[in-house]
DNA sequence: TACTATGCATCGTAATACGATGTATAGGGA
DNA sequence: TCCCTATACATCGTATTACGATGCATAGTA
């Protein structure tokens, strides 16, 4: 996949992963994996930061889990982070019927 | 309309404006407006540098073209243009498939 | 006269995705 | 035993990108 093809949309996929509850970094990037048939495979250097990002604006929160000797950092949504969700859902329609809109011709 | 969500699909606008038949910068920028319902209204500072871009990697060709005292630069799809085209709106079906597939529960 | 629309262009900035790299544990195969 | 892979986190540096700001020029309109 493109590089630039997640740009801008990768939040979008972020909160919609851990909507679906709880998880930490790695299960996260396999829920996005699998739902998307294997086109999304987030590497570390992407998905990490991003994480970070959406706690710093405190879209989601994040508490450390040990698991098997492996610790993990599990994030949930907060309100803010579900309204946000809501807000981009409804931007990613009118962006894929925009886009639809203008390259619907072709099909 | 965020500044991020653009990026990766402007390529995929900008090539399917101009295989409409062969149009100027700012006639392509007003079919993408008109086209989107006015989502998308690209500024000077994205769209030029974008058309350099197309032409640069052989994706379009430009005349100049003189209209009511106003110089134009016209811009026309490559052989190479079109197959990008085809490639690129592949791409966007496969993303927005995976996408709708990651949000799709939210509906 | 001034503003708006048309039409091109470039520079600098901020944001971003990601490759590379590093650390650490667990388990399986050679 | 040794090594590879999977799991799991993190950061740094780079390239790319969209775009705001700015500038130039013409035509029409208020």
């Amino acid at each position: 996949m493109n590089a630039e093809t997640l740009k801008g949309h990768l939040e979008l996929l972020l909160l919609a992963a851990i909507q679906a509850g709880p998880a930490h970094g790695y299960a996260i990037a396999e829920r996005l994996h699998a739902k998307s048939n294997g086109l999304f495979d987030l590497p570390e250097g992407t998905l990490y930061p991003a994480l970070h990002r959406l706690e710093h604006a405190a879209l989601v929160t994040s508490r450390w889990s040990q698991v098997a000797g492996r610790r993990r950092r599990v994030y949930q949504l907060t309100p803010k982070g579900r309204r946000a969700l809501t807000q981009h859902h409804g931007d990613w329609q009118e962006f894929a019927r925009a886009v639809h809109g203008i390259v619907g011709d072709l099909a």
